[in-house]
DNA sequence: TCTTCGATTGTCT
DNA sequence: GACAATCGAAGAA
């Protein structure tokens, strides 16, 4: 059952929080690889200054200003893609980073994809979970919402407020304050 | 266990 | 020409 898009029509700290214990799928071959998200970080718009979108509308930022539910998959560090989930309406630049997953399906590819790699880091950081479920910008503004698409979240278990901690963001060392402190990342606490 | 640092390239100024 | 929403290896303690 994938979400909505009405799921993405709502604040980005908000949709950020709710995406986790949900399902993200890529298919590939046919296969479902992919797993429950336990991680996510919130970017909000043009006056957020660890967002992309603080710049301005450009060629690689663009698909931020589309609707909610597409996919914005970036390159960055000259090696890591990252993969982000558009929200707000068309115009609004905000986007959920997901930082990690709870792989659970395709395990099999997932280690070919990260060979020699513990279970618990395969897919536990933004650059990991890409490489793992070989998400690249080809798969750039997706349409999270299709379900004939090759990638897609669909709904999942519900996790309680109890099971979640909420930081600070990460990566972002150079923004200056009050973005840098803004409690934006959610975690979801395993058991 | 903790800290430092190299890899490697697209994008923006 | 600078640097990035990172990772993992290597070295120190």
């Amino acid at each position: 059952m994938i979400l909505p898009r009405d799921f993405y029509f709502r604040p980005v700290q908000s949709v950020a929080r709710d995406l986790l214990g949900k399902r993200l799928t890529h298919l590939i071959s046919g296969q479902r690889v992919g797993g429950i998200i336990v991680e996510a970080e919130a970017y909000d718009g043009e006056q957020d200054l660890a967002c992309h979108a603080r710049v301005g509308k450009t060629e690689r930022n663009k698909v931020m200003y589309s609707q909610g539910g597409h996919a914005y998959v970036y390159f960055t560090y000259g090696m890591h893609w990252m993969l982000n989930c558009v929200t707000g309406e068309t115009g609004y630049p905000s986007a959920v980073l997901i930082r990690a997953i709870a792989p659970t399906d395709g395990l099999e590819f997932i280690s070919v994809q990260r060979p020699n790699v513990q279970e618990k880091q395969l897919c536990n950081g933004p650059a990991k979970l890409t490489k793992a479920l070989a998400i690249t910008g080809e798969l750039n503004g997706s349409d999270l919402c299709d379900p004939d698409g090759a990638l897609f979240i669909e709904q999942g278990e519900a996790i309680s407020d109890n099971n979640i901690r909420i930081t600070p963001r990460i990566g972002i060392q150079t923004t200056p304050e009050p973005w840098l402190s803004k409690p934006w990342r959610f975690v979801a606490t395993l058991s």
